[in-house]
DNA sequence: ATACTTACCGACCGTTCGGTCAGTTCACAA
DNA sequence: TTGTGAACTGACCGAACGGTCGGTAAGTAT
């Protein structure tokens, strides 16, 4: 037993797989439904292995979630400082974010299980953080529009923001759902919805007179 | 045993505090972090009894979802044929909308946690009925405010539908997370949110030149 | 009174759960 | 070669799970 308590630095092969294998599991059916013999036999171990690598189940959960926030913030630094109008930052933030979101499925999923369950404080937490970061970045963003007179003035950047998340997340977690819809095509092209999410939002938020 | 494989149509009073004690404890926890002896429990009667009502753990689970379902599309109508330009509609509609989720915070959020669940083939066949009921009237009635030239032409009816519904799910979804961002404060008022939302939304749909 | 049905319950079953224990394998340092 | 600690495992534990059994209490129709 030598890194415990989910303050890892470095992780060996095997507690590699076992990590991979609890988000893959935690992700699809949430922390009850899944065993941890069902994680052991998906990493090709045993369950005391497990034991021996992590303190509990739920150690084993958090270590999970760090790894998953670890990763989604750390794609977020690339688009920040793009050049051209708060308009074009904003659209090519938010399409990474999305297509960010897309690309590691089992972390957001994993993350926006945690926003439904009441308990599990830890888990709340780490939403918390790994939200408000996206958050106050997109904020920003757009209050220097405000400022730069590129948007109007009687709009609530926090609110602007979060109708900017919502919509990603939604596109996300509604996904599965909207497929068997047929009037809803766009939901098959993430690039396409971005576009058009995008374009009514910021033509909302421009002022008149503008270009 | 009377009336079981959830085709109930009369229900005790016994079996209406089963399903009550079920829905507040599944929306709570999810499916499988709740024990049949805890429904019980919170219901004042015993296991076998649960059973003598409902064939197994499932059939409660879809008769609590069925239920759910019939509350929420129950107060749809009401909101549908109001008066008024078609911008005024669509946000008394969305405003309705928020307003019924946050009236059966239960209910959504037993429907909420079946979009993040793969499996359950039934489960996500009920979400996509009860989404999709609010979503095609919602389309309609976009789609009637551009043939009315109120609306611009080159948005997608859909998308646009699509938008209004994500901010109010994410709204519900997010709201015990945004609590502790100080910055969002609007989190605290579903009505002034909904204005914004829409003020937000309907300009940018709106065509240039008209009032 | 009798017979039948419905609502309900204590006790119990087989199974699976999270977790432990004693012990083995193996790499590497002395 | 021996020792030591980390990686790993089969066998097992008490507890809790979903579900069943036999039976009771109460209403109701005959």
């Amino acid at each position: 037993m030598q890194n415990q308590s989910a303050n890892k630095t470095i992780q060996s092969d095997g507690e590699q797989a076992i990590l991979e294998a609890a988000e893959i599991l935690f992700a699809q059916k949430g922390f009850d439904s899944v065993s941890m013999s069902a994680i052991a036999g998906l990493a090709n171990t045993s369950k005391p292995n497990i034991y021996h690598h992590f303190k509990n189940k739920n150690d084993l959960y958090l270590a999970v979630m760090k790894t998953a926030v670890r990763r989604s913030s750390a794609l977020l630094d690339a688009v920040e400082d793009a050049p051209g109008t708060f308009s074009q930052r904003l659209t090519g933030f938010s399409t990474g974010q999305l297509k960010n979101i897309l690309g590691h499925k089992r972390s957001t999923q994993l993350i926006l299980r945690e926003t439904l369950t009441e308990d599990s404080q830890q888990g709340q937490e780490i939403t918390r953080l790994v939200m408000g970061e996206v958050f106050s970045r997109l904020v920003e963003m757009v209050h220097q529009g405000q400022l730069d007179k590129e948007f109007r003035d009687d709009i609530d950047p926090t609110l602007a923001a979060f109708m900017i998340i919502s919509a990603n997340m939604f596109f996300f977690q509604a996904s599965p759902i909207m497929q068997h819809i047929p009037e809803a095509e766009f939901i098959d092209d993430a690039s396409t919805y971005s576009q058009g999410v995008m374009d009514v939002l910021i033509n909302g938020m421009l002022r008149r007179g503008d270009s």
